[in-house]
DNA sequence: AATATAGGGTGTATTTTTTACACTAAGCAA
DNA sequence: TTGCTTAGTGTAAAAAATACACCCTATATT
């Protein structure tokens, strides 16, 4: 790439937005900067992505060094690069999103100290976050609430067992309206991407609900791909 | 944006799919490369974006200047970044595509002579592309197939007078499958997105059909958006 | 004038999907 | 034993999607 003028060099950087449910909270992933600018405010996860790596594996680098997450699919959803997003200078983002299981806590802390501290944000109480990244959380919400609603790829933010009533849960949250128990359910069972457990939910002073867990086989089967996410 | 290691200088472009319908056909827009790597061969329109301009405007300069065209409202769709796509070194390309209106003829003809030609290739004669442009094509057409089924947007395509037949085929052949005609004709009705004119088809020689004209004020009634499109 | 040709235009019955809606059952706790 | 809380279930109605075939009309041809 020798020889080229000077200002075709960008920088860009990848953000991620990392969906998880916890106590019926949707919830993401966000870190405290620990550098200027915005020092002190909160972030999607994302940094420069060197150009000896994809941006797939940047993003997982990423996502790494700021949350000790490892290993996480993610999905690409959109570009920004407007001129004024970073008051450093242009800088291009390639954003993307995951879901993730989050079994009672999942603890996140950065490995680096480019953040001083990563945490779980109820979506409800989001802060207003540093650069555009209030913006970018707004598309990736729009783009999981879109998605939900014509496929089933919630159950990544559910325990392995789940009861249909968790998952309706799930569903209400991120829709934000309440659903019919019983059209929810007969639906849900009619996708035919669940299997029904031996087992019964536990710990409950109520009637216990059966468990169920996602059937990725019978998934792919249905929707003809995989799940966990297809790479560029 | 000084003193940042060189590793984070990245190059970047976008690449424009532009979608045409001429003569019963579904074209894009290619040009014909003049520079090397990949002089001679067709690839989608697409260059390098300057770091003074956002990406939207650098789609629309660069697809001016590779085949005249002006004012075409383009949605991004994807972004490409994968190691070895250039030969040259890490080119991060942002891909945006639009349906165009190509009335009998649009001509194009580059501006630059970084393009010998632009042409309208219909999509069922594609010959590969440079770069890893064919695989971008073909996410931008997978696209276009899974947006239109759920959201008539293919009006952009035809001339401003057409009829259901038209658009019909139009349909037949983004979907590439028959479609049947009293039920086509009753869903797009049922949209409500239509004015009928009192006006007919001319110079056919069998009995002439009726014009529609697509209303804008009613699509967006009805999707709650704007057509032409959302600027990021 | 008569006829041929080619696409224009229309309705109904059936199936499938979506929606609305309310009570009994089970398990635990007091 | 009773009370509390959630689990679990079916049916009727409405709406949407599908399957399907014939007559109409404008022009061209003889």
């Amino acid at each position: 790439m020798e020889n080229l003028p000077l200002q075709f060099e960008s920088i860009f950087s990848v953000d991620c937005v990392i969906f998880g449910f916890d106590e019926g909270e949707l919830r993401i992933l966000l870190i405290e900067r620990n550098e200027e600018p915005f020092k002190g405010w909160f972030a999607l996860p994302g940094n420069l992505v060197d150009n000896t790596e994809s941006i797939e594996s940047a993003a997982e680098r990423i996502l790494y060094e700021l949350t000790g997450l490892k290993g996480i699919f993610m999905e690409q959803f959109y570009t920004f690069g407007a001129l004024g997003r970073h008051p450093l200078g242009r800088v291009i983002t390639v954003a993307y999103y995951a879901m993730i299981r989050l079994n009672g806590q999942k603890d996140v802390k950065p490995v680096t100290d480019y953040a001083r501290q990563a945490v779980w944000m109820p979506v409800k109480d989001m802060p207003e976050l540093a650069f555009d990244h209030s913006r970018i959380f707004r598309k990736s919400f729009e783009k999981i609430k879109n998605k939900i609603s014509y496929q089933p790829i919630a159950f990544e933010l559910l325990p392995e067992k789940f009861t249909l009533t968790q998952l309706q849960n799930l569903y209400e949250v991120i829709l934000d309206k309440k659903l019919d128990k019983r059209n929810f359910r007969k639906k849900m069972l009619a996708y035919d991407i669940l299997k029904e457990l031996d087992e019964k939910q536990k710990g409950v002073s109520y009637r216990a609900a059966k468990l169920y867990k996602f059937d990725k086989r019978k998934y792919a089967k249905h929707f003809n791909k995989e799940l966990s996410f297809s790479k560029e």
